[in-house]
DNA sequence: CTGAAAGCGCTTACAG
DNA sequence: CTGAAAGCGCTTACAG
């Protein structure tokens, strides 16, 4: 049935050694020099290639990582991706990728799968589900962590988080060199509601106002209409990149100038190549290649020297630039 | 070493039965239902699951796709990986994925891993390099097909192409009806120079004009300055995604109106929420999502029900919409 | 319906 | 430096 394969075996005879050298040659090769070439000839008269399956089963390392998503699309996955693909690649490694497209049952199936598959180590991307396949990940001793978020089973798993501190921080110190002393922080439920930002801008001593558009059920216009009526409102406002956008087009439509009037600060989550605005937006941007290459980098260094896995325990991993562009200026009081 | 592995073997002892039984219980089943009762304790029991790799190397599909890009980022490969992988994984197959950002060593490279891990199709998105590992891929029998484009050795890669017929008739159609004659193709030499469009426009019946902006040296709004004073100018323009924003706001600036002046239609190329447009653009919709689906489905038919690999042959696939949106009006003449 | 046995392709002690 | 042999975990004819 599986006539296209070539052998180690058929390579042997045909280079008239045993297979065991054969195999060194391909391999870590303590083989005298005339041997060698004998055996390379062969391989490349018969066009050889290695099985990955017999090695992974003779209790090799299967040379592969497993990547499980939540959602692929629209979100910085494809950039977390890229960068994790090239990474270990570089190494050696192969990667399994799978995304459950936001269906917690179809999470546990592929990290179920992957155990079967016994990836070399294991990434969950904003993990979710029952998380029972974890017994064998486990079992068999995988190096694992959730990345972004982890939720349900997957809790017990260590997280590699990033934060956006340098990043907020050097913003804020840009924000009170122009003045700045209150700043507003708008989202909409759906959105994170920015936590890590809000909390480092108050280290700093801003005082911070928070405003929850899905609450209160209004638009970027009808927001920006009441927040002008404030009299203490703060001098600068800060939201995810596409809530940015609309507060921009918002002003712009009511004649509001940014950044005389306001400056307006977006949060790059979502990959696109530029901002919807006519000026480009002052922005935190949050950049995963970092925590890509980072997540690859302590996976490939646990996977080849041996390590210990607490390499991989809770971490937070910078992954923000603070980007000062046309949104920004001196605070208006 | 490996004291995690539950092999079958040690199902068939704990149930007491032979690992030929325990097999059939995993596998396809015949098998009386007292046997089967005791069998499926003893996996419970133990956290029985099997070993891909074994089974592979028994000469059973690996149950493996693999997917080699050439870029990942910013283009609309995330969203033929999405629909590819969701797919795939509804059918049994997990994906391994790689990308050679732009090295056709690596692209090389990673089709000769893919050979060594015996998956059982293979798809490689903008395949370019020697394509020396193809003889590998074709010697065992691997379905195998280039998605989008193809160049150097993997010309002989049967090509499934996206088209953008039906779309490009819709949007002549709508031009006609509001009285447009003349289209211009506006592009820059490195995006791809819709020869597809062009073709479609004028089987339609319109004389159609084309801009190259690398070629003048010209950008968006030297360009439009420059078309403003043509007499003969066309009513209608089209250009990607990007620099059809572009000629927005240079047409913005220059206090010219859209669509009332000009017609402007964008191609959507690129990985996009939004439009970076104040008024969102008429569009030509690209959707790999239905590449993804189809190739796919292809790929398992083959697989699955050992139909002929010429369902991989050549193939152009219907990939987008035409969507009206603001930016489209009645020809101004 | 069940079991004993062969074998998938490889690597690695163990002898020589 | 090289070879014979065992074994990784599984499935599938082949007998019973």
């Amino acid at each position: 049935m599986k006539q296209g394969q070539v052998t180690l075996q058929d390579v042997a005879n045909r280079a008239g050694v045993s297979i065991a050298t054969a195999s060194r040659v391909i391999g870590d090769g303590k083989v005298k020099a005339a041997t060698r070439e004998k055996v390379e000839q062969a391989i490349r008269d018969l066009g050889y290639f290695p099985n990955a399956a017999a090695r992974t089963l003779r209790g090799e390392k299967s040379m592969t990582v497993g990547v499980v998503f939540n959602e692929l699309n629209g979100s910085l996955a494809t950039e977390l991706l890229d960068s994790l693909a090239s990474r270990l690649h570089a190494d050696g490694y192969s990667l399994f990728v799978a995304t459950a497209q936001g269906s917690e049952q179809q999470y546990d199936e592929l990290v179920q799968r992957f155990a079967e598959r016994r990836v070399d180590a294991l990434l969950c991307v904003n993990a979710m589900g029952e998380g029972a396949a974890l017994t064998h990940i486990r079992a068999l001793g995988i190096p694992a962590a959730a990345v972004f978020g982890r939720r349900d089973g997957y809790r017990e798993l260590p997280l590699i988080m990033p934060t956006i501190q340098a990043a907020a921080f050097a913003c804020g110190e840009r924000l009170k060199a122009l003045g700045h002393e209150t700043i507003g922080i708008v989202y909409q439920a759906t959105s994170r509601p920015l936590t890590g930002f809000r909390y480092f801008m108050k280290e700093m001593g801003f005082s911070v106002n928070s405003y929850d558009l899905a609450e209160t059920g209004s638009d970027a216009v009808a927001f920006i209409n009441r927040y002008m009526l404030d009299p203490n409102r703060p001098t600068a406002l800060i939201a995810h990149q596409k809530l940015a956008a609309e507060l921009f087009d918002a002003a712009d439509q009511m004649a509001i100038m940014i950044p005389q009037d306001i400056s307006l600060i977006g949060i790059r989550d979502q990959t696109q190549n530029q901002t919807a605005t006519r000026r480009p937006l002052s922005t935190i941007h949050l950049d995963p290649a970092t925590l890509g290459l980072e997540s690859a980098s302590r996976l490939v260094r646990i996977l080849k020297n041996g390590e210990d896995q607490g390499m991989l325990s809770e971490t937070h991993i910078e992954m923000a630039k603070w980007v000062e562009r046309d949104t920004t200026g001196s605070a208006n009081k």
